[in-house]
DNA sequence: GTGAAAGCGCTAACAG
DNA sequence: CTGTTAGCGCTTTCAC
């Protein structure tokens, strides 16, 4: 029989296989874009799965999530059994259609009171919250914050500068960019924290990249980081770890996500019960003497 | 209609759909790993595809392409209509299949005169080649050549201490490291070249993680990059590209692997026929006064 | 043109 | 336990 399989060159069509038994073994996974960092949670994800027969669908949803409905009608036709998605905030219609598909959804990167149905992430809140209580405790006392205009990161900025004014220091510069954060945006805000005059003992960058950018920009005057400037990026961005042993960093897991986030799903296609909150929580990294 | 559609929620089964009419709208990508740079390639491939009602089914193979043919069974029973593959080299059991599944198949990142199907790629030789013949017109005269134990990185390692060879420098300090390459073992090569004693004048990464690691080992030296050492990596790393206003690079257009690998697709599909061999070419990107 | 019927290649339910 | 049969929800063909 293996013979004969072997010579006609046999192999079950799968598609027939999904029809008839309503199990596609797809998961299909939305991603804002797929260099991005939140892409590399994609990848434990994937491998968790296929040990267990299931194929990812990838799909991209554009710039702050423009094409994330339309996207997700085209997906839900092919019947995945499982959908990730990138962050909490999703317009009503993609609620609605995720509700009429019945099927397990993980929202992921991001903590919310009210998901759609799973979560696995991260408090952007506490982020921020803990980057200014490490600063403040390691005896800084005049800030400034730097962020790109997206959601997560201007919720980790907010947070750090809240914090802050909690404990009295309300003149935290704060330097907003354009999404997306890149380096040169980065030196783009040290210039600008230059301008301003008067330059912080630390800066808080929502994003590691921007850290990086900003850390260059200090190294280019000779500055010494940390001694002169502290920068606490986000994000564990390993290039921007291993370049700069000056650079402290808030460091999350990635890959944890998309594990986690695949035992969830093959655990409810097994009829199993799953903690519908993972919170993945975060670590300080520090470097240099900051 | 459209209202009872919309009330009962009705969106059609693709899956059903495909089986029918035999067309999955399905493209399978298999890429080494999603976190590397190859798989920048897939952005594209994705929001091409999408535009045109295909969904991208993703799947890792692993370090050095390890798990590739168990991957690649696994996905021919989803019946994709085509196979984005990364590279060239792969077992005769992978061709075998591919062949009895007679779709579009195109391997990517690297040329080939006997591609399985379509290629769209560069060739890793012209890139040593054209890194030896750019440092020697620029008056450099000793050379280092950095690499790790990938074929590919070989690859352009080996044409450019060949091409070296051709003009009569011989003496081509060569450090190989572990795949897979990261910033660390940068920092290691360089500290491997001072060992040497004498250290080159230019040195040619084969990678842009690599050449970024070099260069903090140059310049936490003091040393002047490109004055005292010039570097020169390859891929654009955006990353080291924005960093280092030093480092110099072998730029290949990724997002075009993934453009012209999807209208490829797209224009097989539609029965049309399609170049079978496309060569993206590169371009050597100078900074700073290497 | 419009409408009914016959698969697509499996799984699952059922009868023997 | 093995063997048969009836779908899964579409597309396509074919008759009208």
């Amino acid at each position: 029989v293996r013979q004969a399989i072997d010579r006609t060159g046999y192999f079950p069509n799968l598609v027939a296989g999904g029809l008839a038994s309503r199990r596609t073994r797809y998961v299909a996974a939305i991603v804002p874009d797929i260099s991005s960092r939140v892409s590399e949670s994609i990848q434990s994800l994937t491998d968790r799965l296929g040990e267990s027969g299931y194929q990812l669908i990838l799909a991209t949803s554009g710039v702050s999530d423009s094409r994330e409905e339309s996207v997700l009608a085209a997906i839900l036709g092919r019947r995945p059994e499982g959908i990730f998605l990138t962050g909490i905030s999703h317009s009503d219609e993609t609620r609605r259609r995720l509700a009429i598909a019945k099927i397990p959804v993980i929202e992921t990167w991001d903590l919310t009171p009210t998901p759609i149905d799973m979560v696995v992430g991260f408090s952007h809140e506490k982020v921020g919250q803990a980057a200014a209580e490490y600063l403040v405790s390691r005896g800084y006392d005049s800030f400034a914050a730097v962020s790109v205009d997206d959601g997560r990161s201007e919720r980790r900025r907010e947070a750090f500068v809240s914090t802050l004014m909690k404990i009295g220091i309300s003149d935290v510069v704060t330097v907003r960019l354009e999404h997306p954060s890149d380096f040169p945006k980065g030196r783009e805000a040290f210039s600008r924290l230059l301008e301003l005059g008067k330059l912080p003992r630390a800066v808080f960058c929502s994003t590691d990249v921007l850290a990086h950018g900003v850390l260059t920009g200090a190294q280019a005057l000779r500055m010494d980081v940390p001694g002169d400037l502290a920068i606490l990026g986000f994000g564990d961005f390993d290039f921007a770890a291993h370049t700069s042993p000056a650079l402290s960093t808030v460091r999350v897991d990635r890959t944890a996500i998309g594990r986690i986030a695949a035992e969830a799903f093959l655990a409810r296609f097994d009829g199993q019960t799953v903690e519908r909150v993972t919170d993945i929580g975060f670590q300080i990294v520090q470097r240099g003497t900051a």
